[in-house]
DNA sequence: ACCTGAACACCGTTCAAGT
DNA sequence: ACCTGAACACCGTTCAAGT
């Protein structure tokens, strides 16, 4: 007797295929995940999916929101605005960071999940309690979100060359080399300074402009 | 006599095979832009071009570049360095905003062709004749090329509604309603002036908080 | 050296037909 | 109501064969 095939109870789910379209996502990458991947994983056909989800961008919007989700929050712990939305940026940064996903998936289509709502929820929150009004905390919160989605996309764009990738000192002066000499004199001076810097440190030197500027501008 | 079927003179080159994606992406649009497309119109196979790109990816940053170079620098004009940045930054918005590219097309593949490199080198020339020093300059530079980019891309995939997307105030209030009333309490609060500004005033208030940090972090 | 034409190995999505 | 199985209308890329 041959097995059965199919030995899944109940049926299909938004929430079932969202969770097998993941599954294939951090085991396989992102370039595997169609939509007869993830149909496939549930022993169901492709066709089937379309009565949960409208397309596949739609699934990907629930992944995206499912990882951005997956942000530490310690709302309300008593610490200074500045240190909670310095850890708020850096937590979703990382979620972004190691979500296998290219850029474009948080960004392409609006997400206005769970997952992302609770992040700008965070975020408004510690700039309302600091003493912003309505308006301030809201430019602000669209502030440090474009800064952070930004950095992220552009980091993860430049696989280790250019400003956000770091490469190493002989591939940047290689690089600026090949570079017309009369043109891109900043980039010559200032160039290997700006190719050169981690990742790591330009998003912190970038997150501290960000904050000096809420700081100048909405509490000085 | 049937008319000749190839009446462009000369060879492919990337140059030309670029020009013509262009033509197809601003007539026909981003899902038109297949490379069977671009070989119909240089009259030619889809696999004649594989002879001088890479990939579609490869175009595709070909293309961003491009759009990229259309920004208008009006470099060294005596202006303080606040305003030349401001302008810059507003330039790198209106191309990309223009291009009728997804975010994705800006970010996902690292993108160092002239067009880019002229923006990245305005930029760093501006900062450097402030008198920042190469580091400061680099870090300044990286944070508002983040901010734009991002500020871009998230304007761009929300479409309508959202913190950069400006849905009307009944929209608005609609989808705060749809919230479990027990949760996000800062997004109630402060979601309607969050969610009704407009993308220009969103980035007008973000860059001025980014250009504020660079004041107050490496002026003061 | 460069291009054609056809094929390869896929895609997302739809839909009649079944249960 | 929900799913199957097959088809539709494409993709990007490769490659023998031609010139």
């Amino acid at each position: 007797m041959a097995a059965r095939r199919r030995p899944r109870t109940g049926g299909l789910s938004t929430q079932r295929i969202v969770r097998a379209a993941i599954e294939v996502l951090d085991e396989r990458g992102f370039e595997a995940l169609t939509v007869r991947a993830v149909a496939d994983r549930l022993d169901t056909s492709s066709g089937a999916l379309y009565q949960h989800i409208a397309s596949r961008d739609e699934l990907i919007v629930l992944i995206a929101d499912h990882y951005l989700g997956q942000a530490r929050l310690q709302a309300g712990s008593g610490m200074d605005w500045r240190t909670g939305v310095e850890e708020l940026m850096r937590e979703m940064r990382r979620v972004l960071l190691e979500a296998p996903l290219p850029p474009s998936a948080s960004t392409d289509r609006a997400i206005w999940g769970p997952g992302t709502l609770r992040i700008v929820d965070a975020a408004l929150g510690l700039f309302l309690a600091a003493g912003l009004t309505n308006d301030q905390a809201g430019f602000a919160t669209a502030a440090i979100i474009d800064f952070v989605f930004g950095a992220v996309a552009i980091q993860r764009g430049s696989g280790g060359r250019g400003p956000h990738g770091a490469g190493d000192a002989d591939d940047i002066s290689a690089f600026l080399n090949t570079l017309p000499p009369d043109q891109y004199l900043a980039l010559r001076t200032a160039g290997p300074a700006f190719l050169a810097a981690s990742a790591e440190s330009v998003f912190t030197q970038g997150m501290a402009l960000v904050l000096d500027g809420v700081t100048s501008r909405f509490f000085d």
